[in-house]
RNA sequence: GCGACCGUAGCUCAGCUGGAUAGAGCGUCAGGCUACGAACCUGAAGGUCAGGAGUUCGAAUCUCUUCGGUCGCGCCA
C-alpha cells in the first residue's frame, strides 16, 4: 500500500537536505525551501533534472545566485545517482543522472507494477468525491460525461495519492423538478389511454417520458387515470418516475466503466429531519436569522416589477464576505438548493470524510462560495471542501455545431456519442483539455485514428511494446530481474523513455495536489511519444546481441507498466494488441 | 449591473504555486517501411503569449487596467 521508493522523491529529499547542511548556519530553514523545485528541464539538454534553489535562496543568503550554486554543487554530486552537475543561466543548477540508475528505476517500476507512480500526500484524509449528481428527470447528455469523466478519475487519482475515497452521486429526487416530472409523466400516461392532454409548458417533452408512461401502464394498468390529486400523484408516482429516469442513467454510468459506491437520496435524507438539524447548529453559531433578501436584479441589472419582499431564513454570507446573504428556505417553506446542500454535506462530514470533492459544471459555480463559508463555520476548517469546476462541451457533428437545447430535446445523448466513438475515446478526449478550457467533442475526430484523436497513439505504444515483448519471448532472451543490464546499450531515445519512467510519480504527485486529471493524459501521450520514436530509431530485436536486447527489453516492461498504469487511472483500455 | 471562465502558431490546445531559446497535435511543405505493428517516425516553415501599466534579478504565469469572447445571475435547479 505504501508509496514505492523512487528515484525522483529520494533525489528531491537529497537536494532539500543537502542545501540546509550547507546553509544552515546562514538561518536557512525548511520553512525557507517553500519555492524550491526539482523538476524536470524543458530543454533535454539542459539534464535529467534541475533546481532553482539558489536563485530562490539566493537573496536571503546576500549572496549572487551563481555563487550560491557553486557552493551547493559538491554537496548535490554526492547523491549516488548523479552523473554530472553544471550550473547554467541565471543560477540553475543541471543534473545528468547515470544510466545505471536510470536502469535500475525502471527494473524497481516493474518489480512494482500497479503500485509504480502511488504516492502518498493525503495525510490520512479520507475523501468523498462527489459528481455526475445530475437531476433524475431524463437521460445523460455529452456535458454530463465530461463531468463523469472528470470526476471519476479525480477519485482514482486521490486513491493514487493515499486517500481512501468514495465514490458519490447525489440523487436530487425531492426539488420542485420532480413534481414537473411526475407531472409530465402523469400527461404522457393520459395520453396513451387516448386522453387530448398536453406534457406542461414548463415540463419535460422528451420522447423517453413516453417510455416510461408506457412501462407504467404495463404495470400498474389505468389505475392511475382517476386520480387528479396533485399530492396523490406525487405520492403514488414520485419513486417509480425517479427510479426509472435513474435507470437511463445508471446505464450510461455503467457504460463508461464507473461505479459509485452510493446514489445518495435526497428525498430520504430529508426523511430524517436532517435539515433542522443542521440549521439550528448554524442559528447557534449565530449564522441563521430571518430577515429580507435585496430585491433580484434581472440581465441589465434592473429589479424586475411586481417584487414583493418576504422575510425568510438566512445564512448571513454577508458578514462572511459574501455579497449578499442567502436563503435556506424560500417562500413556500421548501428547503432551497443551497439548504438542501448545507444539509447534504453536513452529513458527508458526518460520515468522517475531511476532504469533500464536488465536481460541478462552471455554470453552477457560483453557488459553491456561500456552501463553502457554512462548512467553514460548521467545521472550523477551510480546507475541507474543494469545488472543482469544468467549462461546457460543445459537440461537432459534419464540422458544424450542434445545437444542445433540452426545451427542443435535440441534446446530444451521452449514450448515442458512446456508441459512436466508443469508451476510450471518449474517456480520453475529456482529459486532453484543461477543465477550465471549454471542450470542443468532434465526432468525426472522435473516431478517427490519428494523432487528433491521441487515445489511440497511446494505446498503440501499449500495443507495440506488448507486440515486441511477445516477439522478445519467443527469441528467448533473458529479461528477468536477475539479468544484468548493460547501460552502454541504452541510446538517446530509449534514455528519454527511461526519464518519463523516472519521473512518473512526480506527475501523478502534481496531478493529485491540483485536482487535474488532464495532466496525466498529457504526460501519456509525451510518454508514448518517446516510445514511438525510440522504436523507429533502433532495432530491438537482435539475437547477435544479448546484452543490448535484454536492456531494451527491460525499457520496454517499464515504459509499458508506467503506460498501463496512468491508462488504468484515467479508466482507459491498455490493450495488448490492436 | 454583478460573478466565473477564457484570449498563446492558420486551427485545436498544453505550459500559469514566476525561471533558461514559449511547446505539442492537426494542417502545409520535404522525406522515411524486403528490422521487429506506417494507427508510426525525421525535418522545415509558422508567435508582439489580445493591448497597456505595475511588482523584481527574471512575467505567458502574479497585481491593476482596457478591449474582446463564453457562460451564469432571483426565494429555480
Amino acid at each position: 500500500m505504501g508509496a514505492v521508493e523512487n528515484l525522483f522523491f529520494d533525489f528531491r529529499a537529497h537536494v532539500r537536505a543537502a542545501v540546509l547542511r550547507i546553509a544552515a548556519d546562514k538561518g536557512i530553514t525548511a520553512a525557507d525551501l517553500g519555492a524550491l523545485v526539482v523538476e524536470a528541464p524543458r530543454e533535454e539538454a539542459h539534464g535529467d533534472l534541475a533546481t532553482n534553489a539558489a536563485m530562490v535562496l539566493a537573496k536571503k543568503m546576500g549572496m549572487a545566485p551563481r555563487a550560491l550554486a557553486d557552493l551547493l554543487v559538491p554537496e548535490l554530486q554526492k547523491y549516488e545517482a548523479v552523473d554530472a552537475v553544471e550550473v547554467a543561466g541565471p543560477g540553475f543548477i543541471n543534473f545528468r543522472l547515470k544510466t545505471g540508475s536510470l536502469l535500475a528505476q525502471a527494473r524497481a517500476a516493474v518489480e512494482a507494477g500497479g503500485d509504480y507512480g502511488r504516492v502518498d500526500v493525503s495525510g490520512g484524509r479520507k475523501a468523498l468525491v462527489e459528481y455526475v449528481s445530475i437531476n433524475p428527470t431524463g437521460p445523460i447528455h455529452v456535458g454530463h460525461g465530461r463531468n463523469a469523466v472528470f470526476g471519476d478519475v479525480i477519485a482514482s487519482l486521490l486513491e493514487k495519492g493515499g486517500f481512501e475515497v468514495w465514490r458519490e452521486y447525489l440523487v436530487n429526487d425531492a426539488g420542485g423538478q420532480i413534481r414537473v416530472l411526475v407531472k409530465s409523466l402523469a400527461a404522457r400516461y393520459r395520453q396513451l389511454f387516448g386522453e387530448q392532454v398536453e406534457v406542461p409548458a414548463d415540463g419535460y417533452p422528451g420522447e423517453y417520458l413516453v417510455e416510461i408512461a408506457h412501462k407504467l401502464k404495463a404495470q400498474d394498468g389505468d389505475k392511475w387515470l382517476k386520480v387528479h390529486d396533485e399530492e396523490e400523484l406525487m405520492r403514488g408516482l414520485r419513486q417509480f418516475a425517479v427510479d426509472s429516469c435513474l435507470a437511463m442513467i445508471k446505464a450510461d454510468i455503467v457504460t463508461l466503466g464507473i461505479h459509485f459506491d452510493r446514489y445518495f437520496s435526497e428525498y430520504e435524507m430529508h426523511q430524517t429531519g436532517a435539515m433542522k438539524d443542521v440549521v439550528q447548529m448554524l442559528r447557534d453559531k449565530g449564522f441563521v436569522h430571518e430577515g429580507t433578501l435585496p430585491p433580484p436584479k434581472g440581465k441589465d441589472g434592473k429589479v424586475a416589477a411586481g417584487y414583493v419582499p418576504v422575510e425568510l431564513t438566512l445564512f448571513k454570507a454577508s458578514e462572511l464576505g459574501l455579497p449578499e446573504d442567502q436563503a435556506i428556505y424560500n417562500r413556500a417553506g421548501v428547503p432551497t438548493y443551497f439548504g438542501q446542500d448545507i444539509a447534504y454535506h453536513y452529513d458527508k462530514l458526518k460520515r468522517g470524510y475531511d476532504l469533500l470533492v464536488t465536481v460541478i459544471g462552471a455554470d453552477q459555480a457560483g453557488a459553491f462560495k456561500p456552501l463553502a463559508k457554512a462548512i467553514e463555520v460548521l467545521t472550523g476548517r477551510a480546507d475541507i471542501y474543494h469545488p472543482v469546476a469544468y467549462e461546457n462541451v460543445k459537440v461537432l457533428r459534419d464540422g458544424q455545431p450542434v445545437k444542445l437545447s433540452k426545451r427542443a430535446g435535440n441534446i446530444v445523448l451521452l449514450t448515442d456519442v458512446l456508441d459512436e466513438v466508443g469508451v476510450d475515446a471518449f474517456r480520453f478526449t475529456m482529459l486532453t483539455v484543461k477543465p477550465t478550457t471549454p471542450l470542443t467533442f468532434d465526432l468525426a475526430k472522435a473516431v478517427e485514428k490519428s494523432m487528433d484523436n491521441p487515445v489511440f497513439y497511446v494505446q498503440y505504444a501499449h500495443a507495440r511494446l506488448c507486440s515486441v515483448e511477445r516477439q522478445w519471448a519467443e527469441l528467448g532472451v533473458d529479461g528477468g530481474a536477475g539479468a544484468a543490464l548493460d547501460d552502454g546499450k541504452v541510446g538517446p531515445e530509449a534514455r528519454a523513455v527511461l526519464r518519463q519512467v523516472m519521473l512518473c510519480p512526480g506527475v501523478v504527485e502534481q496531478a493529485v495536489q491540483s485536482l487535474e486529471p488532464h495532466r496525466l493524459a498529457f504526460f501519456a501521450m509525451e510518454l508514448a511519444a518517446a516510445v514511438h520514436r525510440w522504436y523507429g530509431a533502433e532495432k530491438w530485436l537482435d539475437a547477435a546481441d544479448v546484452a543490448g536486447t535484454r536492456t531494451r527489453l527491460a525499457v520496454a516492461r517499464a515504459a509499458r507498466g508506467v503506460l498501463a498504469n496512468v491508462l488504468a487511472v484515467c479508466g482507459v483500455a491498455a490493450p495488448e494488441s490492436m
